[in-house]
DNA sequence: CGATCGTTTGACGGTGCTCAATCACCGTGG
DNA sequence: CCACGGTGATTGAGCACCGTCAAACGATCG
């Protein structure tokens, strides 16, 4: 019900006729250094010397790649707008998802030490990039006191996400991989000022598997878990969180929903109407391994 | 719970009488920024103006923590020496540990935009880190290039790092885990130029078992698992690596050892002897899910 | 020597992976 | 317009892996 209506729909593209595709457009304007200190997480005024500079801003496609694994780099982007998902490809050509960046962070920071591209990058919606060429930002950051302190603030940022990642993936049930998941991403989207509840999934369940280490059906099955207890409303890619506590709850226990919601399957045909059936218990002793 | 031997003593720690348990050091001597270039990964060439500028240097005991999940924080460190373990503690009182940060790797500077720590930092063995005030840090950069660049190069080897992370626990069976964990390491030991085949792991199984997402008897037993295939020669924390291309086959294959290695649990009694009892089969073909 | 903790191993039960079928949605081509 | 193919999402059946509980062993420290 949703899909036909977004723009940005997609991730084997479906939504985006075969015909206007094209992988990246070069062109597009150019951006204000400020609004890339105020994306970045800087000071919002624009203290530093070169306020005005502009800078080369890329817009890519739903589905198309911002830059391959292993190619060469010398420029690091910043996400203005858009989801992206990091992927290195396995040798037995499995696609290995290691994050879903949004806007504000950076992108290819890693390959400032070895000049080639640790992760592929996939636009997982219409997305919008700064292109930053490394020596000409050593400079800026020089010049401007200010762009070196937001760019600091969000690479700390990043690394303090880099833990909240591994959090998520080191939950052993896989509800609560799922549970946290929901949670990270509706933090994300409420750091953006959207709705924190209703979040509209621009990955796969397959990207979301991978990343989380689990099979896809078992994603399938964790979201008819977690809409059977109450907690979520799924439709497809839209998804609404009903009951925060009890998903924190959930999110909390290592192991997953504890005894208080007996792991029944969510009900076969109406999954709609059933949603508050039984409404999550508060949450009593969560237990340690 | 282990509180009780406080000044920072924690579950593992054998080798480190009681006697001289005493948090850390704030003396010891200073070390010189050259030294501090060189540790973070950049141009030995001391180009920079204040070449021989000194910076405090502090001395952590084996258990001791270097700071706590919250604390204010107004320093980054650079760890010299040692090997640490970052964890928080979720509220059911579980020690989720997140990484286990060594040499030349920049610790609390997720701080830089918060304030606070994001986890706390125990020392698994003697370390020796700089400490780096935030402040000074900017000032330093602003004045010395150098230091600047090799300090961009450190943070983009740790983001690297936390995709090597995530891509280590994303793996689903349990033994294929603890094999990425082992060659992560092993490369770690290989950057510091120690012995990359024989390992002396300084966290306890269940630290490792908490990163891994996994319980800590599926750890022990994997060892077992992977030694018993011939992979490893295991004696409690002293790991020798027998195969490495056996070991990163399994690696490869994001389902466990293949079929090739029929996942018999190692020899019950003497596991030293009997290691390479039956060669690792070379692999053949890896099956993606 | 006894206490405590880390490590290993066993047994059992449940979760989740595999294989498979089905449905829904979209784009294409008749 | 509708049949067709492709992809994503969901659901089921079966079984192996792994988490839980339990016990035993070893090392270290008091």
């Amino acid at each position: 019900m949703n899909t036909t209506t977004m723009p940005g729909r997609h991730p084997a593209d479906r939504g985006v006729p075969a015909a206007q595709r094209c992988p990246l457009l070069p062109a597009a304007p150019v951006g204000r250094l400020s609004d890339l200190v105020r994306l970045l997480g800087g000071e919002a005024q624009g203290a530093g010397a070169s306020c005005d500079m502009t800078i080369p801003l890329w817009r890519v496609r739903s589905g198309a790649t911002l830059f391959h694994e292993g190619a060469h780099a010398d420029s690091v982007h910043v996400i203005r707008s858009g989801t992206f998902k990091c992927l290195r490809t396995l040798q037995d050509g499995y696609e290995q998802v290691l994050a879903f960046p949004g806007p504000g962070e950076v992108l290819g920071f890693e390959a400032r030490c070895g000049g080639h591209q640790a992760t592929s990058a996939v636009a997982l919606e219409e997305a919008c990039v700064y292109v930053l060429p490394v020596r000409q930002l050593d400079r800026w950051r020089q010049a401007d006191p200010v762009l070196d302190r937001a760019l600091m603030t969000a690479l700390g940022r990043q690394l303090g996400r880099a833990g909240a990642m591994v959090e998520m993936m080191a939950a052993v049930a896989a509800e609560v991989r799922l549970a946290r998941f929901l949670l990270w991403f509706s933090s994300r989207m409420a750091e953006l000022g959207r709705s924190p509840s209703r979040l509209l999934l621009c990955m796969s369940r397959r990207d979301i598997a991978s990343l989380l280490g689990v099979a896809h059906e078992t994603v399938s099955r964790s979201f008819g878990m977690l809409a059977g207890g109450g907690l979520l409303h799924v439709d497809n890619r839209d998804v609404e969180i009903l009951d925060f506590e009890g998903l924190r709850a959930c999110t909390h226990s290592t192991r997953g929903l504890a005894e208080e919601m007996p792991r029944r399957p969510p009900r076969t045909g109406g999954a709609k109407a059933a949603a508050a059936s039984q409404a999550a218990v508060p949450l009593a002793g969560t237990v340690l391994r």
